[in-house]
RNA sequence: GGCCCGUUCGUCUAGCGGUUUAGGACACCGCCCUCUCAAGGCGGAGAUCACGGGUUCGAAUCCCGUACGGGCUACCA
């Protein structure tokens, strides 16, 4: 099936994964499995100097962690392996030759200091700074021999200059025409034999039968360059479709100025993946423009080249950080304790989750803390109390401990809680007599054993807290805190 | 410098020539709910659709120009 559907994310081993490469794989991903196609990974790492397994490793595990999965690649195999650029070294030996003898490609013997120079004048006479190509009309005996002297050369694309324009119908840029006069002799091999991007890319694509190639803006003006390419192999050109940058809040380029940048930091400041994906999915893309909560099911079944906008988006920590609060709210209770659970366990306060021994205890914990945190990082904070005696903080020891009725309101509750059935309607029923029997506001009161317990003026809901608390914590710490209050 | 791309509320976007007094979401403000904080409900403010010319009975939507922003112009990807 020559139209099936085959897409790749090709990056580039020499950082992490950031917003804007994920937000790419995600867009290949979601366009593959849409149109029942195959989502291939591969990764480019001809730049041996700054690519690194370790990043390797770690962009697999953030592409995991957010839940794609990928049917050709590392980890996985295929048909149309090797997936590391490194290791594919004799294709591109052999799309060279083939180029060499078609003539499509020519040797530069040009050094480093000469383009540089010629560069140099370009820029001051305000000509075109393309390579002039001086080497393309060295006549055939003088190639021959420099090559055989072993003469150090680049090979460069000989621009079918007589081509006439590249035309490319971008799926979401629509037709972009690009003139073939400004179109550079640029390098495919170098010195060292190695293929440069442009080059590897196209061999690669070519060979793994790429359909359509989704990628970032910042390839747009490669684009007719790799046509040319694909051209002189004799390959069937796939289709492009290219996706605007995302930039920082302040408009500029995204960067660790902004905060985290790379997928990782989301995933250990406690964002769900599901969350992250969604939020990236819509930047840039929209289901019917109504439609905020995407859920990766809904995102694969919709998803489509055609709704992807054109301009740039600037990243919104914001509406991110409200978009997890509302997935960490749908989740099921006992999906949201296994999500807590190790946040609990490596927060500074070492919480000792014990699961396992009271999971209705957790059951019932859920729904008090899931819909006041926007992130995971947060809610070892919130349930500390519920696990350690807390230590009252300044501001509620003033603010409430402090005030007159506080020693009143604490023994009538103390009192008011001591035979009560120890669930919290009854312990609701038992405390809202209080007020009134101390001649006290329900508020003041309430608030006062809310820091009698829990040690601040902000916790969940009282009477759910006091019943999970359980009877002796309670007044234990009810009894505490009447020792700090004024006599 | 050359080539290319982009421009709708602060932000993400809907809109693909008339149904638009330009819709939704985040953020913001107010009210309600309420034991605090949230969550939720209701309401509000917020966009002369970058600007200037056309085309058309009619333009945010089509065309041209200008401005601003961005990309590429490497033996990086």
């Amino acid at each position: 099936m020559s139209d099936a559907v085959r897409v790749r994310f090709a990056p580039s081993p020499t950082g992490t994964l950031h917003l804007g490469g994920a937000r790419t794989a995600i867009y290949n991903w979601a366009f593959a499995r849409r149109n029942n196609g195959a989502f291939i990974l591969r990764i480019d790492d001809t730049d041996r100097e700054r690519s690194t397994p370790e990043n390797t490793a770690q962009i697999l595990r953030s592409l995991r962690w957010l839940g794609l999965d990928w049917d050709e690649g590392p980890e996985v195999g295929g048909e149309h392996g090797p997936y590391f650029q490194t290791e594919r070294h004799g294709h591109y030996v052999r799309a060279l030759d083939a180029m060499r003898t078609s003539r499509a490609a020519y040797p530069c013997f040009c050094s480093a200091a000469e383009l540089e120079a010629k560069r140099e004048a370009a820029r001051a006479n305000g000509v075109s700074m393309g390579y002039d190509r001086t080497c393309r009309t060295l006549d055939a005996a003088e190639v021959a021999s420099r090559l055989d002297a072993g003469t150090p050369c680049v090979w460069r694309l000989a621009v079918p200059l007589e081509r006439g324009p590249v035309v490319v119908e971008d799926e979401v840029r629509g037709t972009l025409e690009f003139p073939i006069e400004a179109m550079d002799d640029f390098v495919l091999a170098r010195s060292d034999g190695s293929p440069t991007y442009n080059f590897a890319s196209v061999v690669d694509d070519a060979e793994m039968a790429i359909s359509h190639v989704i990628r970032g803006d910042d390839h747009l003006t490669n684009t007719p360059r790799q046509v040319l390419v694909f051209e002189a192999l004799g390959m069937a050109v796939p289709r492009f479709a290219h996706l605007s940058m995302i930039w920082g809040p302040d408009g500029k380029k995204l960067s660790k100025r902004h905060g985290a940048t790379s997928v990782e930091a989301y995933q250990e400041q406690g964002y769900l993946p599901e969350a992250l994906l969604n939020y990236l999915a819509l930047l840039g893309w929209s289901l019917d423009g109504e439609t905020t909560v995407v859920p990766p099911e809904v995102l694969t079944a919709n998803f489509s080249l055609e709704r992807v906008s054109k301009n740039p988006a600037i990243f919104d920590p914001e509406k991110l950080s409200w978009l997890n609060g509302t997935y960490l709210r749908d989740l099921d209770p006992d999906e949201f304790i296994a999500r807590m659970l190790p946040w609990l366990e490596r927060s500074e306060l070492a919480i000792a989750a014990d699961f396992t021994s009271r999971p209705d205890w957790y059951r019932a914990l859920v729904p008090l803390i899931s819909e006041r945190v926007r992130h995971l990082d947060e809610v070892a904070d919130k349930v500390a109390f519920f696990f350690t005696e807390p230590s009252i903080d300044d501001a509620a020891l003033s603010k409430v401990l402090a005030k007159e009725g506080a020693r009143a309101a604490l023994e009538g509750a103390r009192a008011a809680l001591d035979r009560v059935v120890w669930n919290a309607a009854a312990i609701e029923a038992a405390l809202r007599e209080v007020p009134e029997s101390i001649g006290a506001k329900p508020k003041d009161v309430f608030q006062t054993i809310r820091v009698a317990v829990s040690g601040s003026t902000v916790s969940p809901p009282l009477f759910e807290s006091l019943e999970l608390l359980g009877r002796d914590t309670v007044l234990a710490r009810i009894d505490g805190a009447v020792a700090l209050t004024e006599r």
